[in-house]
DNA sequence: GTTTTCGCGCAACTCTGTTGCATTAGAACT
DNA sequence: AGTTCTAATGCAACAGAGTTGCGCGAAAAC
């Protein structure tokens, strides 16, 4: 009957509740499937997720993810494709988020990489002042690899046979 | 009479030239404004500053500033504000781009890093394959670190008298 | 000077995200 | 349970950044 794990969407609930704020069915559902994923999710595929259930509109979305993000429920990274990608916040002490980032060049994957942290110390010019480091690694993921490397071998093939 | 320094075009003219491809108005000034830049300069500034001269067409700005980053002319960082930004590439080995960049959380403004060659050796659950690493420190540049301690003081006076 | 073809200008379009406003539904209080 | 108050949703219209298709113009090859 109900379309996610309930651990999930009892996790989710709860999340919600302990702000303070309302808890709707909009808010959980879309933290349920935050909770639920492995990896950064679009607001597409966040969408598509959600209205397996009961439907929900996407300016909605847009607003939940922002309000997920400024409770520190979810956090965001920008990728090179102008799109956003959204996954729950873990553990981390409010508002650090100082964990890097994995992106695929193939597939648009975006991972977080939990146990990277991110090299301090860079030299800036005088005068300014920073804030947070962003670190973000970019190649092919466990899925793309290896078809990257056939397609490679294919086309040496053909070269050959020309 | 020429809007821009002659140094920065005649070196604009000669990059393209050896390109082997066409060497048009178009390519020449966009470059040149680019070299011209100390930081990276979004598709605005660069459509702004060139049109002080003859004009030029949007979607040719756009299509110049690919062909100059496919050529290795230059490059462009993502924003988190959804715009890409350009600068002319350095003397680096082709295709590599390694270097950091800093990004001013207050006006937005973006300049590389060149000496800041990012910390590899970031790691990766297995099948992962590794092909750049990209490495961005956000805070406040020469410019908006002053205004921002002033607007910090300010604001604690306010609390203190009240 | 003629021909070829690559690149430009213009218009229309796509994609991602935002804003305004009327309506709905959490939750607090009888 | 019913009432009330207000925050959040749905819908439609909008905005910004970048893309696509195509006819025309101008580099450069001959
Ligand atoms: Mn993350
Ligand atoms: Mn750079
Ligand atoms: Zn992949
Ligand atoms: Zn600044």
């Amino acid at each position: 009957m109900t379309p996610m794990t309930p651990t999930f969407h009892d996790r989710a609930e709860d999340l919600v509740q302990r702000t303070g704020a309302r808890v709707t069915r909009q808010r959980v559902e879309v933290l349920a499937v935050l909770l639920a994923a492995r990896r950064a999710l679009s607001h597409h595929e966040i969408e598509g997720r959600v209205n397996r259930g009961a439907g929900m509109d996407r300016v909605t979305v847009y607003r939940v993810l922002e309000w997920l993000t400024s409770h520190h429920l979810a956090h965001k990274i920008a990728g090179d494709d102008r799109v956003w990608r959204f996954n729950a916040a873990g553990d981390e002490p409010e508002r650090t988020h100082a964990h890097a980032h994995f992106k695929c060049n193939d597939c648009g994957e975006v991972i977080c990489l939990d146990e990277a942290t991110a090299a301090r110390s860079v030299p800036l010019p005088s005068g300014f002042h920073p804030q947070e480091v962003e670190l973000t690694v970019k190649g092919l993921c466990a899925g793309c690899a290896p078809a990257a490397a056939a397609q490679r071998r294919s086309r040496a093939h053909a070269q050959h046979r020309h």
